[in-house]
DNA sequence: TTGAAAGCGCTAACAA
DNA sequence: TTGTTAGCGCTTTCAA
């Protein structure tokens, strides 16, 4: 393995001089540059990564720090790590995977201590996340994907969940749906403050208040069991629903599942909203789903982008951007049943129309 | 931030004894031990992670080489990965996920020649593969997860195919099924050599003849489309069929679609077992789906065990492992139907009876 | 059982 | 525009 000093000795300059060569942080005459450069390629000199991270106190690496708890990864936050490691590799960076939970913050301590790390993008952020304050205190910048609750000083780029919400519920209510029920996470999980069920919880009640009609919410557990559950809480508290919003990918196939069981057709009987999905579980579903994609890859593409910036730069830029996800109509939604023969009776009446279309 | 120097001073001892101390390559005594413990304890001392690795030329870095060329991680790919940096996390390693095609010969050989990576795992692997020879050109240690086609001298962990697809055959052929179809890869992937599209194809047709049975295969892309017209084609050509087995995870949902549409009822009519298949996609569909249950994490974190064993022992084992997937039954398997009301005309016959249950 | 010191291969002052 | 050289923080011989 050819070494600098190899290089300098071929092309008869200094070290330093090849090392400029390299790193482009002085001037160097054309002639020079060339002899190098030559000199390089002849000995296929590939730059010793440890030699250069040491003398400059840059390693080039970034970390992705996700929580490796539950059942592995979803088709969205594996989109995060495929977006994050295309992006770091593109800029000449590395991406180390580590699996640091909310709980291994000595763990975290101790791998941000290293100087390994130029910097790190933070994954699955909770409301209360003492990885932030960790990182901050070890000197370590940092990109969250998802927010805590306070985000000032904080860099982050997320789902804009408000606005998936809400573009969700007006395809329903421009399709002349009123009973819209909506299933999130678990109740443990928003009562743990995961953000995303927090948000489009708020985002729902919102929403629906907006048009003037009630928020009707039903928790799930994120299984097909919990699906089916949930459906059938939910025509419990409102038999005469007509869609169903749902946020929770895993519980979304048991509601499907229950639906054809009930001998509820989709879209005749009951339209289906999907959120924050991946094209390929969408198109899992028969008819494929209506879904509001995530930009998965795009948000760990950004992440990565955000921190190589302020990085580089030295810039302190407080990047903090939302992106919303895009409504892909598929085959799950249709125009609301005219409310002759629904289950139950009404126990609602809207209290005014809907925009015409979408 | 503390550096062994710091250290040494603190303690009144040399930097080479808190180094010995800390990589353990040499006795030290109790009493000086305890002093340097103190000490590091006092300064909440970390060896910086680069110059460790200059002085060392052991990074305790590995890498997880995947292509990054189509639609993202499937489930299977997905808990390689978490499984790899598991593992390697668990061993005080770090893994770096560097996104490495089999066209990208020439950024592998510049990432290698980094001397940052102290091994390698490779993902995906086709029969014919570059990135191997350039990685062993460079003198990096690799384990592959799947198999070239001569792996002579390699190490490598991968699925079984043999046993798992002779295992599914078998709990078809025990609960009375005779016509079975296959659903594999798309055509332009079995040409490609793809491994488990190529071994599966082997494998089935072994498995069906030693049960005296023809077997029917039917190529599918890789998207619940290609699932709907695979059926559509098996059905032209085995109107009897009672049971199929599908290696194709984007297509099973397809599968079931149009078994639905043409009002086949999964499993009275016929029997669909999934193969190599995560059980959360297992469970998304309605019925459930028995299927093969692929060991990925499993995969990934024997993959980098291996790797890193062959580091630290510097031992040359050929670490060549296979692991079958594990049948999991659920509701998309029973009964082969009686053989009264089918579609068409059965156009073989079985020459003998499989074995009575599984 | 311990210490002194020579690198590991590079970057970045400092000097010319 | 280029060269000289002192580190970066550690490992590991060599010597005691």
């Amino acid at each position: 393995m050819a070494t600098m000093h190899d290089v300098a000795r071929l092309a008869r300059v200094s070290v330093s001089t090849v090392s400029y060569v390299l790193t482009g942080t002085r001037p160097i005459s054309q002639a020079t540059r060339d002899k190098v450069l030559a000199a390089m390629a002849e000995l296929d000199y590939q730059p010793n990564a440890m030699a250069r991270g040491l003398a400059s106190r840059r390693s080039r690496i970034v970390g992705l720090l996700m929580p490796m708890d539950e059942r592995g990864l979803g088709a969205t936050e594996t989109a995060f790590v495929t977006g994050a490691a295309a992006a770091a590799s593109a800029a000449g960076y590395h991406l180390v995977l580590s699996p640091v939970g909310v709980g291994d913050l000595d763990d975290l301590r101790r791998l941000a201590s290293q100087r390994m790390l130029d910097g790190a993008v933070l994954m699955e952020v909770q409301v209360e996340d003492g990885r932030v304050a960790a990182l901050q205190e070890a000197g370590v910048p940092l990109v969250l994907i998802g927010r805590t609750g306070d985000t000032t000083g904080l860099a982050y780029v997320d789902i804009d969940f408000e606005q998936t919400v809400r573009q969700a519920v007006e395809h329903l209510v421009g399709l002349g749906h009123r009973r819209i029920v909506y299933v999130n996470h678990s109740a443990a999980t928003i009562a743990a403050g995961y953000g995303p069920a927090v948000r489009t919880r708020d985002a729902f009640v919102a929403a629906m208040s907006g048009h003037g009609l009630e928020p009707v919410m039903i928790p799930a557990e994120d299984s097909a069991a919990g699906g089916r559950a949930a459906l059938t809480a939910a025509l419990d508290q409102a038999p005469d629903l007509t869609a169903v919003l749902a946020m929770n990918e895993n519980a979304i196939f048991g509601i499907l599942g229950e639906l054809a069981v009930r001998g509820l057709a989709v879209p005749h009987d009951v339209s289906v909203v999907s959120m924050v999905t991946s094209p390929q579980v969408a198109e899992l579903a028969t008819p494929a789903l209506t879904a509001m994609t995530s930009p998965g890859s795009a948000l760990g593409r950004m992440a990565v982008e955000a921190l190589l910036r302020r990085l580089e730069d030295g810039g302190d830029d407080d990047h903090q951007r939302l992106l919303p996800c895009a409504l892909e109509i598929r085959g799950s939604t249709g125009p609301a049943p005219r409310p002759t023969a629904a289950a139950g009776g009404g126990d609602t009446v809207p209290t005014r129309s809907g925009p015409p279309g979408t």
